[in-house]
DNA sequence: AACCTTTTTATTGTCGACAATTAAAGCTCC
DNA sequence: GGAGCTTTAATTGTCGACAATAAAAAGGTT
């Protein structure tokens, strides 16, 4: 399944070899294959990748862009660690931003373009019925929903930032911490009401129901990030 | 007068020497130097600041984060162009993200904080009476203020977004299309406004009368990019 | 044995040269 | 004379080696 956001960088095909590292190493992180924390050495993942050290740091340039790694000067990267500060900051960040992007959405979209989001919804309904409980399709779903609304927006910059600097790190915290159970449902719902209001040009609304939707979002994995913290 | 806003990237002094070219390129297309729209030359630049092409394609890497240059794969590197739909794509984010580094500070500044601010303003005062019609000290003074704020949130990722990838542009349009008249006492005004709903710990407004004062401000560029290009 | 200093090692930053790609110039053909 | 193709020139992407810095190990002192 080739979802929308398997492209970064503004979706551009990756040309370039930093663009193929990146990619890699972007996916590597975020799926928690390098660990979180972890010290990244160039000369040992300019190996691994059968690269030389400068695409490999132009990919650690970009890779700390999207606040992925931290790094100092003459002492290298580290993979970012997930925190309950840094999830709390990450997502006052996107309701604000995602709540303007839904805004704008409403007041811009042509109708087909609603349509056709309203299909991708529907979409995702039958693939949820089909693998019930499974989270990972429900994720791409919604991180598609999401971009859909943010490139609707047509503000270059709030694409840029939202789509290229804080979608990764965002999707490190689905994938680490998961999302499932009785929220996939209910973000299903959320959604449609999301659409519904950008279908009645109600922009205010949209804007308001998006940021309830981050909102419920973050909370949810609050908890997963509790319980996850108690265990360890 | 060595103004807060001088330094960049989190405020770290330039150590390396990628650091000290990309400080000097932001500060040439800032104001200027280096015109809108032309193009980079890699091993121009590197041989202007005396460095090789490594530490400046670095910088030119930061520049595109800062929203400076635009890269292409294979083609390089050119300056921004400022532009109607670039101002008001800047200054809707800038409105929503403002507004919460105000609400934020709202609730979490120190009290010595909110003294120290205000007394920051005051001075500005001074300077402002002093070197009436200079715009340039008030403009110094103006992102004083904000950077202030906005650090006092607390917020990571705003700090970075605001700080190092969207001010640097701020300053591009104010330095460019300048800010003068009435707007200098009006925006006076406008800031102790904020700091009065800071010190009583009115989030919400203090939020609110952030983004007015953004919006004022925008609506006061606006004009002036009117007039420069109905000049040319 | 703990602490500080010195030496060693490893890693990052920088350089110059080469390969790959793109843009420009020149040529051919209509 | 202009459109399309070919060749040339210029620019970007990549490589391996060296220099500079920081981390680690060894040594000495109290």
């Amino acid at each position: 399944m080739q979802t929308f956001y398997d492209q970064q960088y503004s979706f551009r095909s990756p040309v370039t070899s930093a663009d193929r590292v990146l990619v890699a190493v972007q996916k590597a992180i975020v799926e928690g294959d390098i660990a979180a924390g972890s010290k990244i050495s160039e000369a040992g993942l300019a190996k691994q990748f059968n690269v030389s050290r400068a695409p490999l740091r132009e990919a650690l340039a970009r890779l700390e862009r999207c606040h992925l790694v931290e790094r100092t000067p003459n002492a290298g990267a580290r993979v970012v660690t997930l925190t309950y500060k840094s999830l709390i900051a990450l997502y006052q960040i996107r309701e604000e931003l995602e709540g303007l992007a839904c805004r704008l959405a409403a007041e811009q979209m042509a109708d087909d373009e609603i349509e056709a989001l309203s299909k991708l919804l529907e979409q995702h309904l039958e693939n949820q019925r089909v693998r019930e409980g499974e989270s990972y399709y429900q994720e791409a779903g919604d991180v598609d929903f999401h971009y859909r609304i943010i490139l609707a927006s047509k503000n270059q910059y709030l694409i840029n930032m939202l789509c290229d600097e804080l979608y990764f790190l965002v999707r490190m915290y689905r994938v680490q911490l998961g999302m499932n159970g009785p929220r996939v449902s209910r973000a299903f719902d959320e959604h449609k009401a999301i659409i519904t209001a950008i279908a009645n040009r109600d922009g205010e609304l949209a804007d308001l129901l998006m940021r309830r939707h981050i909102s419920a979002s973050r909370k949810n994995i609050e908890t997963k990030l509790q319980a996850h913290k108690e265990v360890s």
